[in-house]
DNA sequence: TATGAATGAGGGTTCATTCAT
DNA sequence: CATGAATGAACCCTCATTCAT
């Protein structure tokens, strides 16, 4: 009765097997197995629910925004939830891709503190990936696994790197930090501070500022580097605690 | 589609207007004014709302829990988003009321902070709570008034009780903050890192312990301590920036 | 999630509780609970299922044909499945009434005899029982407790008329049988003999002539007779027994 | 909606064409001509209308089963109902088989058909049996001449064939019946009195017992004896068995 | 020719809302 | 005024059939 096939595609290098001419449109594919397809639906849903939310949304709706027939649909994917996790996955695949392009590491340890925490704020507080989060602790209930990946795969891994990038500056000599695990979450909250929670719950309707974004990520960095800064930032904390 | 009768109920005061006698149970009340009924109707639904989401939920569901007829739900609100609305509006005003129990202004700076902290972190990572406001982020496309709202009264009020505090705390010359504001918007960030959004996704699917919320809070309180602590918890601060 | 209510209505008398006059339509009756609604519902389940069978037929049909909205018949019966139960149990109700109004005691036992075969013949024959029939064996496997059902109140109930008649019999000395029941059994299937079958399997498209049924019958009487009528009837069985 | 092509196969002949060379494996097959892949698929489509009944087996659980195309059998059958029509067809074929194999012709008249009714009513109220006639019972409406043609090699052939037993019999001087088609009927009916329609209505889970069919058969031979045995078998009918 | 991906009408069921009682 | 039976649009999903490959 109920399918269980559909096991990760993965098969981006399929279409390449059929030769090497006229293979635009691979000829034949398993049931749910057309990457194209598949990305045409996930596309179509993503508009879909980034607009209505998960529940308003309807099949019909995404079978209309996608371009394909409701039976479709339900070939590539077995129901609407499962639709909606697969695109939580997608999504939270390219989610950080955008951050780490931003990331150099060229910079003294100060200025490309601030650039990261720019990129980063910018981004988590856009609108599209608010709509998104909100989305998605929407479900939380009824779908905890899909909103603890989609944590894992989001904030958690935005923390990781932030705390590879402190490990780095540390080695460096531009920070001393005893716990760069700690030190990162409590940056990356600093950064987000006051705006991540009016945005998600619209109590701040446009995307912030760029200025307001800058304002807040130096003033993240400047407690920051008081606290974990190289000694002519701060004198005896050795003492204390 | 929609209605446009039953201006702002506005009620709270409408049954003193029955005069001096004989009003213990008011006889004849306007549709949708007996305040008792209304409360009895929210309460049914913010148990309900709690238990299945916004758009889970069944207006029926409502009526059952409630003990009231359909009808007499339409008569007090134009529909479930309206109701919703209006629990909303009432369940912020009594969120915060344990929270400012807690509040005692007697503690030297570092212990008050420290128990202000954990006070917070525990009331809004509980678990009804984080429902709470799961499903008013869920729904905050939808309504952002509602969820502009619920920032307002909630996290934002929270940050003016820090504020507050932190102003007294400078006043007493226990702290040294030169944008109270800001320091509170970073102070609440700081206590709620790394469970706040872990929580929200379902990634920590329990509440937190007592034990690391203590920790986060005084981990917070660490911080926030060396940037603006007295003099004791830094030294030549004056010279930088 | 699923509804339990819905106790066997036997509600027959309920309207007449509201007095003397003008009662033509009751003035408040419990969800499901108007004996006419439902008894609209189940006349217009029954002309469609009769129709098209169980699978073919749909709620959208029954809809239209009962005149009631879908919601409704959602109210009354739990589903497609437990309204074509609810028919067969008022269907096999009413469906040995006219049987029964059939039976005189007055005649002599042969006469008596032929005239129950034909009325019973005549009944089971018939275009509508027939589909009936064809229907509920048609669902059968899935619903086995319906067919069993079906069974006790249709053809057992026959037999066991039968041979109620056949003591009769027997007590007035027109018929001398050691088993009634077996011989109930055997005589109802000889009135069916070569007709019943053909007429489920569509083999006969029509319903049988009077005609062929009497001719059957008296067959079947026939045998009957030589095999436990009185005396006169067999020769040479009067030494045995 | 129907579809006028593939006029009636007929194709038990057609691979003969081919010519007297190299024949085994007929190279090149009309559309639907190959009756190898034919048996396949109406041996697949056999095992789901049993286990599911006609109208709830899908035509993709068909393909599953059989093990070709979906449009392989469009190829072969013009639609579901086509199918199973060609199924009812064959199945019908088969049916009786193990039935003429069971009756010999040396026993005396009396044993002979007991040994006979017991193989009719074995088979007949057997589970497969049985699944088979209710299935074809339950379409009958929709398609009767499937049910009519199902009819006529089952039942019809049982009877002719206890008629010509019969035949036998009289002509063997075991039996005296003037209208052997009319004995035939009412004996086989005689057979399955009180066991056939349980079954077919599911009000006999289980296959009847050998011994409770034994029973049967021989109540029934009894009374068929005294009515049309020999004069030796309407005395004394005590000291046998 | 055989294939099975795609179609979309239609399946049973739910539910916010209305309105006669 | 409160009630809850009735409504019917919309829900998610299935499936017989088609047709490009």
């Amino acid at each position: 009765m109920t399918r269980e096939n559909k096991a990760e595609p993965g098969l981006s290098d399929k279409a390449e097997e059929c030769g090497e001419v006229a293979c635009l449109r691979p000829q034949r594919l398993g049931a749910g197995q057309d990457p194209a397809k598949r990305k045409q639906i996930l596309e179509g849903a993503r508009r879909v629910f980034m607009r209505m939310g998960f529940d308003a949304a309807s099949v019909n709706d995404i079978t209309r925004e996608a371009g394909v027939s409701k039976g479709t649909i339900y070939v590539y994917f077995n129901g609407k939830e499962e639709l909606f996790e697969a695109l939580c996955e997608d999504y939270r695949a390219s989610m950080f891709a955008d951050l780490m392009a931003d990331i150099e590491h060229g910079l003294s340890g100060r200025d490309a503190l601030v650039k990261f925490g720019v990129s980063l704020v910018t981004l988590i507080t856009s609108e599209p990936v608010i709509r998104a989060q909100r989305i998605v602790i929407g479900v939380a209930d009824r779908m905890p696994e899909v909103g603890a990946r989609f944590y894992e795969r989001g904030p958690k891994r935005g923390k990781a790197l932030l705390k590879e990038f402190l490990d780095e500056q540390v080695a460096a000599g531009h920070l001393d930090i005893p716990d760069t695990e700690l030190a990162a979450h409590q940056l990356s909250e600093l950064f987000l501070a006051g705006i991540y929670r009016q945005r998600l719950f619209a109590a701040m309707p446009e995307e912030p500022s760029a200025e307001l974004i800058r304002k807040n990520v130096i003033a993240a960095v400047d407690l920051f580097f008081i606290a974990y800064g190289p000694r002519r930032y701060q004198n005896g904390k050795s003492e204390d605690k």
